[in-house]
DNA sequence: CAAGCATAGTCATCGATGTTGAATTTCTCG
DNA sequence: CGAGAAATTCAACATCGATGACTATGCTTG
């Protein structure tokens, strides 16, 4: 309206022209996550990595807590792990979910967003929904009822449990025994228990 | 030095008389973290439940962490499972011990401190480093080695590492297949892994 | 093509948090 | 008794997550 107001940008107000500023967030903020851990990641720096204001970000995705879950949640590779059910004999699931399991935390793309997810799994409410998504509905048991084992849940959960106790110890608290083993050996030790939860005598006697 | 001053009681100073202020800060802390957890326990709460400013709580005990470290690093009913491997054969140590670490998550007392260490493990270093100590010198090992066992450090790894991801999965995530199970039917899925990883060959064919 | 609503964006601000530094009082020990 | 150590408070800082008011653009519908 006036005229005296020169060249300097009027501050509120949408921007013209395509926008991705959503993703440009999205992007930063799982960087952060993956490099910093929940608690470390602050809104503020997430939005200064993308170069927009913090209330923007909490105006896209509601919370913290939402943008964690809107950055984390779909995580393919994760998924497809199911897929290892149709590969081959369920005789020898053990090793190869054990194998590929171990092989995604080593991954440099997959590897730190699942210790993210992990290590946030206490502080962060969809963290620990997708953990525990993970040892039921959404891989672990897909991939026990796809080799048609009897109690699938049980047997999902306890392997669930299993795979996300090894991984707490190797690679989030770094317990020497486990963290110093080569991928192989490790793989060596960890497939037969996997195996047993899918396939064998839950109880023996 | 003025006669204006009423009864005001004088703010700073050092209170006349024994002080046990330190164990009633302590007591509080105890209680928060085990209610709370770490990230909701605040040093503010803690102080005002100890009547007491929160800049003392710091000067005690230097910071967040090393609060819930003095708070909660000695537990004596879980360093306790060490005395296990004493009362009676190695050849059923797997069951006693997924029975009795099972109860110690259950008991009204020892369980919600051992829920705060879990949950802060991945928020705070000094809890971090108790799950640590649990699955090694502290707890695992003194117990693996007890019983005589080859390749004692990485045993005693792998049982903490599967103690605790069926804790997390059961009591911390709460994932509904294993937290449904009443502690003796936990026990009996839970006893045969435990006494693989103690005595079992840790690489059959 | 104009009106109107949803979307994108900023700013100022709030209450809470962990932590620090200075100041004050009491205790303890030579 | 006198000095240093210990206990205690207060005031302040820098951040943090979150909210509400406000503005500017885009999209849809009449």
């Amino acid at each position: 309206m006036t005229m005296l107001e020169g060249v300097t940008t009027r501050p509120g107000g949408r921007r013209p022209g395509a926008t991705r500023t959503r993703v440009d967030i999205l992007a930063a903020a799982q960087r952060s996550f993956a490099e910093h851990g929940y608690v470390l990641t602050t809104i503020r720096g997430v939005a200064r990595a993308a170069g927009v204001d913090p209330a923007l970000v909490l105006q896209f995705f509601g919370s913290k807590d939402g943008l964690f879950d809107a950055a984390l949640r779909d995580d393919p590779p994760v998924r497809a792990l199911v897929t290892l059910a149709g590969e081959g004999d369920p005789s020898d699931l053990g090793p190869r979910l054990a194998a590929r399991y171990l092989e995604l935390w080593e991954d440099p793309h997959t590897g730190p967003r699942m210790l993210a997810v992990v290590r946030a799994a206490t502080a962060a409410p969809s963290a620990s929904a997708m953990v525990t998504a993970f040892m039921t509905d959404e891989v672990m048991l897909p991939l026990a009822r796809a080799i048609g084992a009897d109690q699938a849940e049980l047997r999902a959960a306890l392997t669930g449990a299993y795979l996300f106790g090894v991984a707490s110890a190797r690679y989030v608290l770094g317990v020497a025994p486990l963290a110093a083993l080569d991928r192989e050996a490790a793989v060596t030790y960890v497939a037969p228990v996997v195996q047993h939860h899918l396939t064998g005598d839950l109880t023996p006697p």
